[in-house]
RNA sequence: GGCCCCAUCGUCUAGCGGUCCAGGACAUCGCCCUUUCACGGCGAAGGUCGCGGGUUCGAAUCCCGCUGGGGUCACCA
């Protein structure tokens, strides 16, 4: 199998030193042939613009924010409608926001449905909601209108064939009828070779410097045969400019491929719709993902092209599982909603997710943050480079602060249908009116409060303040039964049927006085009474349980746990 | 493999040449509070600042190289 090494290329067909036109040893495939060791170099040829210089970096976030026009603040989050809101992608939402409100500008959320086969009916919808779900609403899109519109790609098909046919009459682009399997083949040959795969350019008309004849290419069109547009890279030029949050970042565009801008079903790809979609829309900040900083020359070229400004850059560093890759659905759960179903809160997930690659930086010990907050002291600066393990104890953490600090109101709310529903599924022998009053719930709330992981514990955890126990867990019962346990209890219940005020304070003294003379501690009767009225050996101080419970309840559970006679 | 990005306790991070033999948070462990659990308080353990060279009177901080990790190389986004 052997391929000859290219021949020693002859002088460039055109004025341009293009080693795509160089002459083929081998018919076997018209394969790129790499570079001639003196290839002319044109460093900066692309007059991308520096956004900002090292020395106003450190200076006041407002330089930053303004762009080179002075025009207002425009980001956006642009989801493809292929399945569920990534966290990954909830933060990048989430520091478009943040940016443009604390600008004062806009926040745009645009649909990329471009490929058309892996487009799921009703995603962008879901997403949309999911992303209002968790606190983060946008000011254009699909469903809150807008100036820019519309927000779909697929809307705007018309758009995107007229800007192509610019690009084709400006010689940017050109016609390619290279079939897929063409292109496998090709790849595959360049791999074994260990080159980067690559276009190999056999459809690159003469007059752009390739070899087709402007005849073929016709023909071709005539016959209706299917292609697709792609954009000329440009031979050997330096395409630099300066990311917001990596700095300086430069490409040789030998490397860069040439993209395919117009798909066979019409259709463009996601590099031509985003950058004729974010000038349209006049999106001033792309602030997206790490994955993208490779396509950056691609994007750069798109706007020379067209003899647009570009926008600012800024490329957020990846979201990793605990093995550090990008993170993904294999290792845990990724999708908003999961978290949002297993009750973790929109404030405690936007908190967390606000922290994985952001910081305030210089002696701040902040770790909670509404998103007022948030918008207040977001900045771009401020973002780091590195990736970010998405640590699941420390949002556990989060929403443990955040649940201290919610208004009773609030979670009654939330827990009152879930209640509902549990009562739907069993009996209980309480009396149903009371221990769904808002009162009630209220008691509950406060003894749980700091003992509960979610919001939904304060049911299901807490099942005992509404349904009788019905076990009792044996190595509680095992650790603090003794002897005559059972006996004292019984005595002490009479003594509870005698008493009328159940309140926490009487509780703990009737107790007490009960168990003095017995040469008891307090302790000795303290433990099976919860376990008896909670099934657990765990949970909020026993009288104030008691308390809660009412007299009827206390009564009712003694006398059911000791003819249960749990001990044994 | 080519190109690009990244690199401080297990994890998230502070640190932008001296005040750092590196600070905080989560997780872990211990003590205190306490009838239990949790909360809270106090404390411990945990980093030769990936490695090697430079620059400098002085480097986690600047430069170069290496190593490691990640991303990307589609008519997917």
């Amino acid at each position: 199998m052997s391929l000859s090494p290219p021949a020693p290329s002859g002088a460039p067909v055109s004025g341009l030193p293009s080693p795509f036109s160089a002459p083929q040893a081998h018919p076997a495939s018209r394969l790129y042939i790499p570079p001639a060791p003196h290839y002319e170099y044109t460093p900066l040829f692309i007059k991308f613009h520096a956004v900002y210089k090292p020395e106003t970096h450190k200076q006041t976030n407002f330089n930053l924010m303004q762009t080179s026009l002075g025009q207002r603040v425009r980001t956006r989050f642009a989801p493809s409608p292929t399945g569920y809101l990534h966290v990954g992608g909830l933060r990048t939402a989430l520091y478009n926001y943040l940016y443009a409100r604390k600008a004062g500008g806009d926040f745009i959320v645009r649909i990329e449905d471009t490929d058309q086969a892996r487009k799921v009916e009703g995603a962008d919808k879901d997403l949309l909601k999911t992303l209002e779900l968790s606190g983060i609403v946008p000011d254009e899109s699909i469903e809150h209108g807008g100036n820019f519109g519309p927000y779909v790609q697929s809307q705007r098909l018309d758009i995107y064939k007229q800007y192509c046919q610019q690009l084709l009459e400006q010689n940017h682009a050109y016609y390619c009828f290279a079939t897929a399997e063409e292109l496998e083949e090709n790849r595959q040959l360049q791999q074994k070779q260990g080159m980067q795969p690559k276009y190999n350019r056999k459809w690159l008309p003469q007059h752009m410097g390739g070899d087709m004849p402007q005849g073929e290419i016709q023909k071709k069109l005539d016959e209706g045969a299917p292609y697709v547009i792609r954009m000329k890279v440009p031979d050997y030029i330096s395409i630099m400019f300066e990311d917001i949050v990596r700095g300086p970042v430069e490409f040789d565009s030998a490397t860069v491929d040439d993209q395919v801008l117009m798909k066979s079903d019409g259709f463009p790809t996601y590099h031509f719709a985003s950058v004729i979609d974010d000038h349209l829309m006049e999106i001033t900040h792309i602030i997206r993902g790490e994955e993208w900083l490779s396509s950056m020359p691609k994007h750069l070229l798109l706007y020379e092209f067209f003899g647009w400004e570009p926008p600012k850059f800024a490329h957020l560093p990846l979201l990793l599982n605990p093995d550090r890759s990008k993170l993904s659905k294999r290792q845990g759960d990724v999708a908003v909603e999961d978290f949002l179903n297993k009750g973790y809160s929109s404030e405690a997930i936007l908190n967390f997710v606000a922290l994985l690659g952001w910081n305030e930086g210089e002696g701040t010990e902040q770790e909670i943050y509404s998103l007022d907050q948030l918008i207040e002291k977001f900045s771009l600066e401020r973002v780091g480079k590195a990736g970010a393990v998405f640590n699941i104890d420390k949002l556990n953490w989060i929403e443990k602060q955040y649940i201290k600090d919610r208004p009773t109101e609030k979670i009654i709310s939330v827990i009152k249908p879930l209640l509902q529903e549990e009562l739907g599924k069993k009996e209980t022998e309480m009396d149903t009116e009371r221990i769904q009053s808002d009162e009630y719930l209220a008691q509950v709330i406060e003894l749980m409060r700091e003992r509960v992981n979610f919001e939904s514990e304060f049911v299901t955890f807490c099942d005992y303040f509404y349904f009788d126990p019905e076990e009792y867990d044996p190595a509680a019962v095992k650790k603090r039964w003794k002897q005559d346990t059972n006996e004292v209890l019984a005595e002490f219940i009479t003594v509870l049927e005698d008493t009328d005020d159940f309140s926490a304070d009487n509780l703990e003294a009737v107790l007490k006085a009960f168990v003095e003379p017995r040469e008891k501690k307090p302790a000795f009767l303290i433990h099976p009474l919860r376990i008896l009225n909670s099934g657990v050996g765990f949970g909020p101080s026993l009288y104030h349980m008691l308390e809660v419970l009412g007299k009827q309840t206390v009564i009712r559970r003694l006398k059911k746990g000791l003819e249960r006679n749990v001990s044994k």
